[in-house]
DNA sequence: AGCACGCCGACT
DNA sequence: GTCGGCGTGCTC
């Protein structure tokens, strides 16, 4: 086994494969599969991932592995199959995938430095940039040097030559500490020979006589009354030892959590309790869906699930969406199991986040509570998965790999043969229909817990403000209600949806929007032609003067913004405290908990907010939440638009009236009778499942068709569009009758950093080939992607079709 | 990706 | 002749 398979550090399709190095000699027996090293790559140094251990390679002469990075592997061997498997079904590089399942902290950063290597005369200008150095950073090189001309010549002859460094970022935070440096009985005879006189050096040597073990010094420090030019001699002296330890960097202040028990379970909660310890007994890789409504007490059901998997001696995985929002969650999860929790939070440093994973690395925790990437933790003996708020979009990642957390998670249950649970109360249309065909189990949680009841729903029609002179956006109900909470001392929950808000063409005057003939599906407005299009289907009208539906010539497009809100509720309710949640407010580290802490503490009224306030925010005292505009996100150029809608809304109204008072929610819309808005008011998951799945098998949509989509793009736009049209043709010819192929289409945001962006959709039940029918129209593009600027992105099951 | 090599046109 | 620009091909 002196031959290792390497991985190498460079994400392109040439290298995409395993290279062949000779295990030196001094490394023989330390390396192993998953380990990280730095390894020549023509004439560069790089990093890369150790595959295997063989002791044939077909290719010679191999070189040399010139250094190991890791003392373990940093992927496990499940990992490292899952890496390879998940490459293969995204259609990304080996690389790409092991990179994304480890900390940033781990990824190499590269260095190259000039070495002078004799007095020998070298060029004027090199003389002039190495001074009297022997060293010289090629990056200062660069930036001072006009050519590389005597560089190469030196390099050639021998007279200087270039060091490549290939260095891990990771780092590790250290803090002093303090202990004894002799045994108690010597201390005893340097405190008899002090001088009476010299008390604090007599307390500091006692205090040393009784406690052997290391402490830390801010610590020590503190805790006698004294300072650092006290103790100077006596570590001098060598009495005292001072050393660096390394230590966690540590996020959450584990202390000052107060521990919970497990809480009693009500009815529902057992009665899902039961299949799931089930599994977990016979060790099953069972999939459950559970399905239960906003404060059902899932996330008792959770712990208590965790609970039980601890006592097989075996850990868990639980994924959230946006961790940073819901420090209450981290709350519940530390207050159970304390310091067996790590926390994979987006918000963390990298620092921070390695040190999580380094706990979990070694074995130091048992759970994880973390978003998207924490799917990857190298646990070894997994006993249960839990992705709760299985609907939402963060689980799928946007980039390379493209890869649905929830297919991760299944993956890697199969693999440990565990239970994964999908929790959610308004599961994605995907999960539910595959409940219903028995491939998942569905456990259902239909009440509220402490007999609370959903809250109340009214649903405001806009259009009817409008005609009775209202031009603000909030209606007369929904001013009135706040008035009262204000006036009750009561608080309030105002939930403005702005993405998307501003393309969709709307009448004021009857709510009509125009939809495009063939999809169902809002068009969307083109400033620059005037123009209104489908980015299903690329068809285009002009953009109307008048409504089409009732002549009106109050038709337009969309535009508002949490801070003219704002300004709003000031003008109307001035003595009203408004704190504003949205991304300008939240940049700063911690001011997103700081802000929430301020409302908790009822330091203002209102908490007006974008979609991070839909979710996770449980505060007593809030009993109205109003929605300012549901029809947001209803008309954006997607086939999920109604789903999102009624998950939205859903989830929104489940932050009212969680605890003792009741809730009312309040929904503005100029589509009251929409369905997902209906039934969103009503909590009627279940008709509104009915009623979306027969649209989706109208339009071929999911579940009742995969998706993948093929986005082509390129600085000119004949070129990406022909390119696109190329591919939907080879796709129609080498795919299957059965597969339906759509484009080529712009895609919704045509233009993004001056490249044009055409795409293909792909439509299909069972199409085996297509990733292979895929790979090689890639590699047929090869050359121009490489050479002609061309991008070709390929995601199978999109969430996102921008 | 990033680096070398080699061919070609331009210029002291 | 020599320099530098870019296309081509390779990296165990």
């Amino acid at each position: 086994m002196n031959i290792a398979k390497v991985v190498v550090d460079v994400p392109a399709s040439q290298t995409n494969r395993v290279f062949d190095y000779e295990i030196p000699e001094k490394l023989n027996g330390s390396i192993h599969r998953g380990m990280r090293v730095i390894v020549p790559f023509g004439p560069r140094k790089i990093m890369g991932y150790v595959l295997e251990l063989t002791d044939h390679s077909d290719f010679s002469p191999l070189k040399k592995i010139v250094e190991l990075m890791d003392i373990t592997p940093v992927l496990t061997d499940e990992l490292l199959d899952l890496g390879k498997w998940l490459a293969e079904h995204t259609i990304s590089f080996y690389i790409s995938t092991f990179q994304a399942m480890l900390p940033q902290a781990l990824k190499a950063s590269y260095k190259k430095t000039l070495h002078r290597l004799t007095d020998e005369k070298l060029s004027d200008e090199l003389e002039v940039l190495f001074a009297d150095r022997d060293y010289l950073e090629y990056e200062e090189f660069v930036e001072r040097s006009g050519s590389h001309k005597y560089l190469q010549q030196a390099i050639k002859t021998d007279l200087v030559e270039m060091i490549y460094q290939v260095n891990s970022k990771e780092t590790f935070k250290k803090q002093t500490m303090i202990e004894a440096g002799k045994d108690p009985l010597e201390l005893e005879e340097i405190i008899a020979d002090l001088p009476k006189q010299a008390k604090k050096k007599i307390e500091i040597l006692r205090y040393f006589q009784d406690n052997r073990e290391i402490i830390l010094k801010r610590d020590f420090l503190k805790k006698l009354h004294t300072t650092q030019a006290t103790i100077k001699p006596l570590i001098d002296e060598g009495l005292l030892i001072e050393k660096k330890q390394e230590i966690y960097r540590n996020p959450f202040n584990d202390d000052e959590v107060e521990r919970t028990n497990a809480l009693p379970l009500m009815k529902q909660q057992v009665k899902v309790m039961e299949p799931i310890v089930e599994s977990l007994d016979t060790a099953s890789h069972d999939v459950f869906l559970l399905h239960g409504v906003t404060g059902s007490g899932k996330t008792e059901v959770y712990l208590q699930s965790i609970q039980h998997v601890l006592e097989q001696g075996k850990e868990a995985i639980v994924l959230v969406p946006e961790i940073s929002l819901t420090p209450q969650m981290v709350t519940r999860f530390k207050g159970r199991f304390g310091s067996q929790v790590a926390v994979m939070h987006s918000a963390l440093s990298k620092g921070e986040r390695f040190d999580e994973w380094r706990k979990i690395q070694r074995k130091e925790v048992n759970v994880v509570v973390g978003a998207r990437s924490a799917i990857f933790a190298p646990f070894e003996n997994v006993g249960l998965i839990i992705i709760d708020e299985e609907h939402e979009t963060s689980y799928k990642q946007e980039e390379h790999p493209r890869y649905h957390t929830r297919d991760v998670a299944i993956y890697r249950g199969e693999y440990h043969q565990c239970p994964v649970i999908l929790g959610s109360a308004t599961p994605t249309l995907e999960s539910y229909a595959r409940a219903g065909k028995g491939i998942y189990q569905l456990l259902s949680m239909p009440d509220r817990m402490n007999e609370t009841k959903m809250p109340d729903v009214h649903i405001v029609d806009m259009r009817e403000e409008l005609h009775a002179g209202n031009r603000t956006m909030f209606s007369r109900q929904l001013k009135e209600e706040i008035e009262k909470r204000i006036e009750r001392k009561e608080q309030i929950v105002l939930f403005l949806n702005r993405r998307g808000y501003s393309t969709f063409v709307m009448c004021r005057d009857c709510g009509y929007v125009i939809n495009c003939p063939h999809c169902d599906i809002a068009l969307t407005y083109h400033r620059k032609t005037e123009k209104l299009k489908c980015h299903y289907c690329s068809y285009e009208e002009k953009m109307p003067d008048k409504c089409p539906d009732c002549l009106s010539e109050t038709i337009r497009y969309f535009g508002t913004g949490t801070q003219k809100v704002e300004e709003a509720i000031q003008e109307m309710i001035p003595a009203a405290r408004v704190i504003r949640m949205d991304v300008d407010t939240t940049r700063r580290k911690g001011a997103h908990e700081k802000l929430l802490d301020q409302f908790g503490n009822h330091e203002a009224d209102i908490l007006l907010g974008t979609q991070m306030i839909a979710k996770g925010l449980d505060f007593a005292n809030v009993t109205l939440v109003g929605v300012l505009a549901a029809d947001s996100l209803l008309h954006l150029p997607d086939f999920r638009a109604s789903e999102k809608t009624f998950q939205l809304l859903t989830q929104v109204s489940g932050r009212a009236g969680r605890h003792h008072l009741p809730g009312e929610v309040v929904i503005q819309t100029y589509t009251p009778d929409h369905y997902s808005v209906e039934l969103a008011a009503q909590y009627d998951y279940e008709t509104f499942f009915k009623q979306e799945m027969l649209l989706r098998k109208t339009y071929n949509y999911p579940p009742y068709y995969f998706l993948t989509l093929v986005t082509v793009s390129h600085p000119n736009e004949l070129k990406a569009m022909e390119v696109t049209k190329t591919i939907t043709q080879l796709l129609i010819k080498h795919l299957s009758s059965q597969v339906r192929v759509l484009g080529p289409t712009p895609s919704p945001i045509t233009r993004i950093k001056d490249r044009y962006r055409y795409q293909c959709m792909i439509k299909y039940k069972n199409e085996p080939e297509q990733r292979r029918v895929l790979q090689r129209i890639l590699a047929y593009y090869e050359k121009e992607i490489q050479k002609n600027d061309l991008l070709i992105q390929i995601d199978l099951q999109p969430y996102q079709l921008m």
